[in-house]
DNA sequence: CGGCCCGTTTATACAAACGGGCCGGTGCTGTATT
């Protein structure tokens, strides 16, 4: 052994020792699960970490412990102000851990200004932000004159699933981090495919990160769907469905206005319910979370807003009214069932008809004169801030977002959000460009909800689908859904007699004649999935594509 | 794209059927108004 060797092997040894004894002395953790402890000593020897572990699984810990044990500020992105505030909490109550400050517009300035002084002169080490307060060039300046020596992304889909055009500051985090000088990253998140997962780490800009997963089966989840064709049907056997479970459970619906038609017709059958959604007052919302919480209302009625930062341990259904745009959403809402480890059932009622509003959500068509008149001004101005930008075209800050973020993929634009340096095309060139980047990412979505038709169509088990979907493999069929029970599983894996697909391995990375590059996401015996970079999720035919020769092998594994 | 609301038509007096138009999810922030 080289003594450099052995000086990093003595560092291990002490990063390891310490960490154990941090999770037991201040966090009353004896033990710390799989995974964990690895992902801590990785990120204090400097290295980048995505970890994607179901909720409860103590992913936190990972910037908790790391973020007590190292000297400088821990920075904590953290979606919703009101996880903010839990993580706060939490850490209040551990013992010898720095203090913690949750920095955003909740607060007056005085208490602002005193947070960022507990932070400068070390009373507070943790600071916990949204995306849009670093898009703010004032509060990126004071962290620059702190220490940051963590910085960790909580919720870490929310890159994906919201950055390019909901909240798109979020794609600007990877040049946050950056300016930073790169301090060690841990992302966390809960759920998400491959491609998902490699999209964070590539917008974050992760350096060779230690990727960690701690698998996606959720043995006690029941799967079911439910295809309708008629709407009053559908509704019909939704309600009957979550009228007749007893104990808590969940209904996810498309739109805010289904949600009060359910909640109102599981009232006059004489169940407790509650619509929930985000149009509703914050003093509504927090009413029926608490009742939810403390089992004096049934039932929830909710849209996607219910989500994050829920955790109740004993939700014994999920019953969905409608699919989602995509099945890591889908995923992540019936993972709130069965948190307790008792059985649950998860049941997804459709009608084909509901792809309509999926297809709506994943945009229209982008309006290439509106960016070539952005970009012309910022031709007009080079340097130009997002804020100056948006008052000279007389357009919101936000719609101004997401033009941005396209111009940005199309990589006619540089700079971040204060200066903006436009590359030199013609505006029609550079509107082209990011017409067709709008396009990519459409298609992308698009497939994303044909992957989610696929599973409720498919005959083959469910979980063996859903895994499949999260790049896991599951042997045998599971026993515990719809299509097993139906022997529906039984016949399709006689049909697609297994053999393993030796010419297109899983994760291999591919070339398509028309949809160019792309990774292999599952493999069957008579077809396989790729995911596309530009085409997004496409399910080809073996026989086609060794007839035809469609596809070429360019590396065994990504 | 499909669902829903609303006003109009239809063919005769109450109700159904039709068509045009609009809306649909998630949260941060800073600013204006009680």
């Amino acid at each position: 052994m080289q003594p450099e060797e052995r000086n990093q092997h003595r560092d291990r040894n002490q990063h390891r020792e310490r960490i154990r004894q941090v999770a037991r002395d201040s966090f009353g953790w004896e033990e710390l699960r799989p995974g964990l402890a690895d992902g801590m000593a990785a990120l204090l020897d400097g290295r980048d970490v995505l970890a994607v572990m179901p909720t409860g699984y103590g992913k936190s810990s990972l910037y908790q412990v790391t973020g007590t044990i190292l000297d400088g500020v821990t920075v904590v992105v953290s979606p919703l102000i009101s996880l903010q505030e839990d993580q706060v909490r939490a850490l209040s109550e551990a013992h010898d851990v720095p203090r913690a400050v949750a920095i955003n517009s909740s607060a007056g300035e005085r208490e602002r200004e005193r947070d960022w002084e507990a932070l400068a002169d070390g009373s507070a080490r943790f600071a916990f932000l949204a995306p849009e307060q670093l898009a703010n060039e004032a509060v990126r300046e004071r962290l620059a004159a702190l220490t940051v020596s963590l910085f960790a992304v909580d919720e870490a889909h929310c890159v994906s699933a919201w950055g390019h055009d909901f909240r798109p500051d979020y794609l600007q985090l990877g040049d946050v981090i950056e300016a930073l000088g790169h301090p060690p990253v841990v992302a966390m998140t809960a759920t998400g495919a491959p491609p998902v997962r490699a999209e964070i780490a590539e917008r974050l800009g992760l350096r060779r990160p230690l990727r960690l997963s701690t698998g996606f089966d959720r043995p006690e989840l029941r799967l079911e769907v439910v295809r309708h064709e008629s709407d009053s049907e559908k509704r019909e056997a939704v309600l009957d469905q979550a009228a007749a479970v007893t104990g808590s459970r969940l209904i996810y619906a498309a739109t805010r206005a289904e949600t009060e038609r359910l909640a109102e017709a599981l009232e006059e059958r004489g169940v407790s319910a509650a619509a929930y959604h985000a149009g509703l007052k914050r003093a509504e919302r927090d009413d029926v979370y608490e009742r939810f919480i403390e089992d004096r209302v049934e039932v929830v009625a909710a849209t996607s807003a219910f989500g994050m930062g829920i955790d109740k341990p004993d939700v014994r259904a999920v019953v969905h009214d409608a699919v989602t745009e995509s099945l890591d959403s889908y995923y992540q809402e019936v993972g709130r069932a069965g948190r307790d480890g008792e059985p649950a059932t998860v049941t997804l009622h459709y009608r084909p008809e509901d792809f309509a509003l999926t297809r709506f959500f994943a945009g229209g068509e982008p309006d290439a004169d509106e960016l070539a008149r952005i970009f012309t001004a910022i031709r007009a101005e080079p340097g130009i801030s997002r804020t100056q930008l948006a008052e000279r075209l007389d357009v919101s800050t936000r719609s101004l977002g997401r033009q941005l973020g396209l111009l940005r993929d199309a990589r006619v634009l540089d700079g971040g959000d204060d200066a903006l340096e436009p590359a030199d095309v013609r505006p029609g060139q550079a509107a082209a460009a990011a017409v067709a980047e709008a396009e990519a990412r459409q298609r992308i979505e698009l497939s994303r909800a044909q992957m989610m038709q696929e599973y409720a169509e498919t005959g083959m088990c469910r979980r063996q689908f859903l895994l499949g979907y999260f790049g896991e493999e599951l042997a045998e069929p599971c026993r515990n859904c719809d299509t097993c029970s139906s022997g529906s599983a039984d016949r399709w894996a006689e049909e697609h007699d297994a053999g393993v697909e030796d010419a297109f391995p899983l994760a291999a990375r591919v070339r398509h004649q028309s949809w160019g590059a792309g990774v292999v996401m599952h493999t069957e015996a008579d077809r396989l999935t790729v995911f596309f970079d530009d085409a997004g999720y496409k399910v080809l035919s073996l026989t086609a594509v060794r007839e035809n020769d469609l596809l070429e092998v360019v590396s065994p594994a990504a």
